[in-house]
DNA sequence: ATGGTTCTTGACCGATCAGACAATAACTGT
DNA sequence: ACAGTTATTGTCTGATCGGTCAAGAACCAT
């Protein structure tokens, strides 16, 4: 019928995302995202609308990725502390991965764009449903006896969610993996 | 000898990292601050330099401000889990403070301008800072016997330290005060 | 009062921004 | 083969960007 697309939507996409994690929203030119996802203007709009829109596209993507790469690991049925002691060890990787920008799009989106609604919106979603993930696994883990009875679950929670948020914030600013290693094992250290 | 300026510097420079705390540093034009400000532009420049210098007196501005106004209080020479508990929840509350943008300038700094190697400096020495400061209070505390003698007291400070990071990060996607108190309070709970 | 110095005002600059347009190219169903 | 549809390419635009310039206004020492 017409004229078949010389590029893949979901690559170029993953392309933007890298772009606009390493050097934010509005550090983000059109003309940097042509150059280097290697085509042209209009194809861009025509396929993904315009700058905001792709952006929000970019960040669809990353929470899509990270719920399907790492959140999994909390939400088996039998996800423990162990499996939140392998999370968090995943998470440090990722915030620090060679190669690709430091730090997580996520943060790095609602620190930069508090106040715009779609973005916020996404963020904070992303955040409910780390939440809980990690409320779910860490209940589990004290009904199995990993965790004392008498702590309280919901403090822990919202201390693991502070947590990788802060996780996120040092490894932007150049902390390493080991670092951020160290600090982990010490949350898991308290917790038990 | 000659005409007298007709605003005060430090104001002028404390209301430029208002904005530039809310808005970030692309997000912020000059003509912005310009209106934000009430003066004219070559006042700007005369008196800060470029957008680029401006934008580092007030990062700064806020961390001479963070360091008097807080992290003296890890600093008394018997400051110990009780200073820290206050200093968490004068944290809470200085990334919460109504009428002023969410979060922490320093952590939007770092996550918006990771690669400007003066903003980077001045976080990474900010972080250092924290750091000892905790470091000192969590050692008197544990000499004090706050602390049980079998903890790792490097550990809890990367974990303290990334703790406040994260906090900043929460605020600024718009928690209350409230659930960041609960988190440092379950901080507190599960150090001691 | 006046001269010298600095501050303020507003116009102005080239560069870059996000985005639109129009012409051409490439493909497929018939 | 050709008509219809969509992708690509390059150009263009009005707005805004950070920054400069030049003229006028305000001040103080003398």
């Amino acid at each position: 019928m017409a004229r078949p697309k010389s590029f893949d939507d979901d690559a170029v996409l993953d392309r933007a995302l890298q772009l606009f994690r390493q050097r934010g929203f509005e550090g983000t030119s059109m003309s940097d995202l042509e150059a280097h996802l290697g085509l042209g203007r209009q194809s861009l709009y025509n396929t993904f609308g315009d700058k905001r829109a792709l952006y929000l596209k970019a960040l669809d993507l990353y929470q899509r990725q990270v719920n399907g790469q790492m959140l999994a690991m909390l939400e088996a049925p039998d996800a423990g502390l162990g499996a939140l002691e392998r999370w968090l060890a995943a998470n440090t990787a990722a915030v620090t991965t060679p190669g690709r920008p430091a730090g997580c799009f996520a943060v790095n989106s609602i620190v930069e764009r508090p106040d715009d609604a779609p973005t916020a919106a996404r963020c904070t979603k992303g955040r409910e449903c780390l939440t809980a993930a990690v409320r779910g696994t860490l209940s589990r883990a004290q009904a199995k006896g990993e965790i004392p009875p008498e702590r309280d679950v919901e403090g822990l929670v919202g201390l693991v969610v502070a947590h990788v948020y802060g996780l996120a914030v040092l490894a932007r600013s150049g902390a390493t993996e080991r670092e951020l290693r160290a600090a982990s094992e010490a949350l898991m250290a308290v917790v038990r």
